[in-house]
RNA sequence: GCCCAGAUAGCUCAGUCGGUAGAGCAGCGGAUUGAAAAUCCGCGUGUCGGUGGUUCGAUUCCGCCUCUGGGCA
């Protein structure tokens, strides 16, 4: 390695329940790496079950950044995602070790890559009056606003896709400048570092749904819906917001409104995890200079190795 | 044993006054610029339970059989 050689990172992504977090566990055990979690569930404080956080124990072992960062009635971005997480990669790097960032939020990940433009953050009073507008004239209507303020970016989205149009309106509003003319002044931010990009996943996908169906109902058997109760009765929760909208939680929450069925709240729980999972699987096809990794493989972390060996990651200890 | 109602996509069901069928959910594929575990877009061939009959033609009408509910014994 020289001099003037970038220092090193590794992204450890995977859909949920694919192994990651084992994996991680066993490279912070025997490297000097240290984790930084990616994943926006697992920023909030009291979602531990149903959000599979690492445990105290888990935790002594292997310490994760950017967990019970906030409140379930407060919200983060991607780009606060990116300033903290830059944040905590150069002190790892500065204490000598590698950064380890492993979760499953894609959108966090590609921040952290590729930067974004210079936008306003979330303005929710404004959000508010987009969002009763748009649900009393339909979201078309709203999108129709739209083309005749930033025609380039109604053209970009559908006319029902309810959050992206909420949102270029809201910058509007908020900055007086169109999203699109935000996006042409957009300047390249290459991540300082050496990357090496892994996923875990299994091979066969029903492979992966039979670890989703399981891992929930462990989660139910440790203890969800009493986590579910805890945060329902606070009573300043609702299922507006982005805690209450996470995989399992919102399920839990329509399953305490009496919406549905104990047994159907499991079965929606599980589904909505496997659309998760297909999703990440989506945003994984596309990323550049991947390494896959078969979460059933048993000599995984020898394999993991040699990847990062490869790259220059680890080469210090060879 | 008898009577009634069903049997159509992985599931729940609609439908064809006889010309081989379509919704929701699931699943699969895709998009993704401060809510992203979010939000949105696209994809529907399945012995229409089996078998015989009527018919130019049956998933549709008729008979028998099998299975599943419900009722009567």
């Amino acid at each position: 390695m020289n001099a003037h050689a970038l220092p090193p990172a590794i992204f450890l992504m995977g859909p949920t329940a694919s192994g990651k977090t084992a994996l991680a566990l066993e490279l912070v055990k025997r490297y000097p790496c240290e984790i930084i979690s990616v994943d926006s569930a697992l920023i909030y404080r009291d979602m531990d079950i149903g959000t599979a956080k690492p445990d105290a124990e888990m935790q002594a072992l292997a310490p994760h950044r950017l967990i019970d960062l906030i409140d379930p009635a407060e919200s983060y971005s991607a780009a606060t995602f990116r300033a903290d997480a830059l944040r905590e990669m150069a002190d790892i790097t500065a204490a000598g070790k590698v950064p380890l960032l492993v979760g499953g939020t894609m959108m966090y990940f590609k921040f952290l890559r590729d930067g974004s433009a210079d936008l306003p953050q979330a303005d929710d009073a404004i959000r508010e009056q987009l969002l009763q507008e748009g649900q009393a004239d339909g979201w078309p209507a709203m999108h129709a606003r739209l083309a005749k303020i930033d025609p380039e970016a109604a053209a970009r989205l559908k006319p029902m896709d309810s959050q992206r149009i909420q949102r270029a309106m809201e910058v509007y509003l908020v900055s007086g400048k169109t999203l699109s003319e935000h996006w042409a002044e957009q300047e390249t931010q290459p991540l300082p570092y050496h990357v090496v990009n892994l996923a875990v996943c299994p091979t066969e996908r029903s492979r992966l749904h039979e670890r989703i169906a399981q891992r929930f109902r462990i989660m139910i058997e440790q203890g969800f819906v009493p986590e579910m109760e805890r945060l329902y009765d606070r009573g300043d929760l609702s299922i507006d917001m982005p805690s209450m909208r996470c995989v399992g939680y919102r399920q839990g929450w329509e399953y305490l409104e009496g919406k549905y069925s104990y047994d159907e709240m499991i079965e929606r729980g599980i589904i909505a995890t496997r659309q998760l999972a297909k999703r990440q699987i989506t945003w994984l096809r596309s990323w550049p200079d991947l390494h896959w990794l078969d979460t059933d493989d048993p000599d995984i972390l020898r394999n993991a190795l040699k990847i990062l060996n490869a790259n220059a990651i680890f080469s210090i200890l060879d």
